[in-house]
DNA sequence: GCAAATTTTGACCGAATGGACAAAGGTTAG
DNA sequence: CTAACCTTTGTCCATTCGGTCAAAATTTGC
């Protein structure tokens, strides 16, 4: 087997594939899928567009496998949370790494709301079955909170999209929020500024304590 | 002047213009900018090619209305957002108002997160304009609040984000939240439960009251 | 009822784009 | 050193897509 899709992987193969994905990460979420073109890519991979189809065939492959190996990066904090420790410390921790990643990696975060947001056309399965059944599982995990009044008792579900959407909002809604903020407040601060606000909401919402 | 261009409208050009732009919104807000053709669009509003580019000469044009005309409509609830009356009910008027234009217009949400996503290329003036100038102005409002202790003192630019993340998420996000949501629970109550969860976060968070 | 204006269509064009291919240029193992 | 294998490139091709145009069909104003 001659071919890149064999397994055996030389050398070169190895670090010219990362190259390649970091660059197509870098334009996928920046233009969408049909928006960007292998031009584009083998343009910011720094190579010819046949050197690049030499080691992804077509474009779709390129794109599957930067989604295949988003994936787990991208559900690797919710498989953190786990029911060893406090309810709320364990909950506010989840929100701290989501708003981590949102500012750290918020070309992932749009590579991902740009499938979601065309219909997930090529990873429904994965949310129908390995996201959800570990939702379900976390969920179940929170519900265990509720009953032992560690939280109040809400929807589980929604708990988590809620965590999702505020989180993830950072990252693919950042140019409206630097636009709002301002130039004063729209600076690197903001994600400290969000963490704060979000820790906040979560644990005590916006009602006075005091009536 | 016999251009449709001219501000004087037939009944025709009128009728038409609005079904190519309800056409467009379908296939813009499912394929993106760039993912959908005029072909689509046009077939989309049952007719053929020329006939829709007589009405609107380029394709950046029927995006352009529409987005323009989108902007007014999605930014009403924020407007009506006003300090007669009880602070956390029109909080919470607001945030039941957003989640029902994401319920009942998801495909206006995927055009406008669809602009977001890829930098605002066409509408950055006005977000740094018109909207951040509303932003400010509600923020001042809900500052007051503040200090009259209605509700606790917090970020209100972030607060207003958290609220538009979470409700928008149940559009945008569409897919995902019934994948995870399943078929029983991601039925059309799915908008409900999202009112129940999102009010008891907004007003009490889910620390429980009594420690 | 008819002339002027508007609307619709089929045919066509150039540029962009995804991809194929063979030949040239490097690398590597024995 | 060399033969086998891997990598890179220039060239080319078919398709798609945004947009044009002139002519035909229809509507409108009088």
């Amino acid at each position: 087997m001659t071919s890149p899709a064999g397994l055996k992987r030389t050398r070169i193969q190895q670090e010219k594939r990362e190259v390649i994905l970091d660059a197509a990460l870098e334009v996928f979420s920046a233009h969408g899928f049909r928006g960007s073109t292998i031009d584009q890519i083998a343009d910011a991979a720094g190579m010819s567009k046949p050197n690049l189809l030499y080691y992804f065939r077509r474009k779709e492959d390129i794109h599957e496998a930067l989604l295949k190996r988003l994936l787990d990066t991208w559900l690797a904090p919710l498989r953190e949370l786990d029911n060893v420790g406090d309810p709320l410390t364990e909950l506010r921790g989840y929100i701290r790494r989501k708003l981590e990643m949102a500012r750290d990696f918020p070309r992932e975060s749009r590579l991902f709301a740009n499938e979601i947001l065309q219909g997930a056309p090529r990873i429904t399965p994965m949310l129908e079955g390995e996201l959800k059944t570990l939702v379900d599982e976390k969920a179940e995990v929170i519900r265990g909170w509720m009953r032992d009044g560690k939280i109040v008792r809400t929807d589980p579900w929604h708990l988590i999209f809620s965590i999702w959407a505020t989180t993830q909002h950072y990252a693919d809604f950042d140019v409206q929020v630097r636009a709002v903020l301002g130039p004063n407040r729209g600076g690197e601060g903001r994600f400290e500024d969000a963490a704060r606000y979000l820790e906040q909401l979560f644990l005590d919402g916006l009602k006075p304590r005091t009536t």
